[in-house]
DNA sequence: TTATAAATTGTCATCATTGACAATAAACGA
DNA sequence: TCGTTTATTGTCAATGATGACAATTTATAA
């Protein structure tokens, strides 16, 4: 008899409006109003479907992980051919494992991080997630490599993947940061083809093809 | 006859204050008050010294950019032996090339950045004048390398460099977490000895030393 | 149709932040 | 000592953000 709650669904085209203003205006320039504004709804209707301020910020938090996770999933999952299928995924526009936004969300809670002990226990599972999705991709493409080796590499490769997404509001026209982030990358992935037994698969560049803009 | 102005050092301890706000609350979160407690001083003197909020903001770009300057410029100077030099000072807690929290602080730049043209160059700025002296310094080591490969080999540098300052609040306590980025650092650096004709100056990791705490 | 529970809207008090200005205290030269 | 300029403090209004609640509307089952 009651009416049907669409709070789940609400709640979650809230938080997506949120992920989106905490990338616009950061963290704590991502106030009710432009929530609500950017949800396309009314102010009160924040704290009735998701809670207040602090609930909304811990439930991002989570949220954004969450999706996070997924994502990362899906890369592990991915049926890579070699290195420039790998490459190419990460790099290139076509694909979206996450986006720039996503990079400057995840900055934002690291900040956030410092003076609240649970999203910082969420932001230190969310990178360990990421690093062990990474490993995972790795030891796919290299089933005989060190596992140090590879733990290693996937940590460059995401610090190099992070900056480039990072930097993207006030680098998304420079195409020649975007070629030497890949080029990096890709001397990073070699170094794991020297080392194993694997034949190289060769080491042609993206050099004309479309890069993330 | 008029009493001596200390406008200069004042408006440099505020911008202090404020740079250390911004690292811990984020650009937003850095609030007049909390400057003002920060510096230790009343909130109406940060008008009466540097200006309104929006002045307040640009001087503090303006000045976290010119001290990066400052500090790339000792980098590019700095006589390095050796690839184990050059690793030991981004890598290892003695040196302090820059800081966690100047990366956290550029983060939430760049962030503004993206709804203010003046805060974008300025950053955008700071970027370039980062990958210069970085490049200048790999050109030091490796003078024979060709030059598209020292930009490359820079910007994945830098990527997992930021990276690892970016999430200090959240990986501060791991250990392996700075050795893997230690180590991918020093697979990029190899490269350039291999493809350029110097010697390999040893290949020995940081293993048991001490490491950013 | 009607009861029920939820969604939605409207509104208000409270608090925090900012901008602005007046008033006072301090330092230095004449 | 006195006058001038600056630093410093105190204060207030305006604005914006948040929390809370009442009132209204809506959708569904009985």
């Amino acid at each position: 008899m009651p009416r049907p709650s669409i709070k789940s669904e609400r709640k979650e085209e809230i938080l997506q409006a949120y992920e989106r203003c905490m990338a616009l205006y950061g963290v704590e320039g991502a106030t009710q109003k432009r929530i609500a504004e950017e949800a396309g709804i009314a102010r009160p209707l924040l704290r009735h479907h998701v809670g207040n301020n602090e609930e909304l910020l811990l439930e991002a938090a989570r949220r954004y992980a969450e999706r996070c996770k997924v994502s990362m999933q899906e890369l592990a999952d991915y049926p890579f051919s070699g290195i420039e299928g790998l490459l190419d995924v990460l790099f290139l526009d076509n694909s979206d494992v996450t986006s720039p936004a996503d990079t400057m969300i995840a900055t934002g809670l690291i900040v956030v991080a410092q003076t609240d002990e649970r999203i910082k226990a969420i932001m230190s599972d969310w990178f360990d997630d990421i690093q062990n999705k990474f490993e995972q991709v790795l030891v796919g493409l290299f089933p005989s490599a060190e596992k140090e080796e590879i733990a290693s590499i996937a940590s460059g490769l995401i610090g190099i993947y992070f900056n480039l997404d990072a930097l993207f509001p006030i680098k998304k026209a420079d195409v020649d940061f975007q070629k030497r982030s890949y080029r990096a990358a890709r001397v990073l992935l070699m170094s794991l083809v020297s080392s194993s037994g694997n034949s190289c698969p060769g080491n042609s560049g993206p050099d004309n093809t479309s890069v993330r803009g």
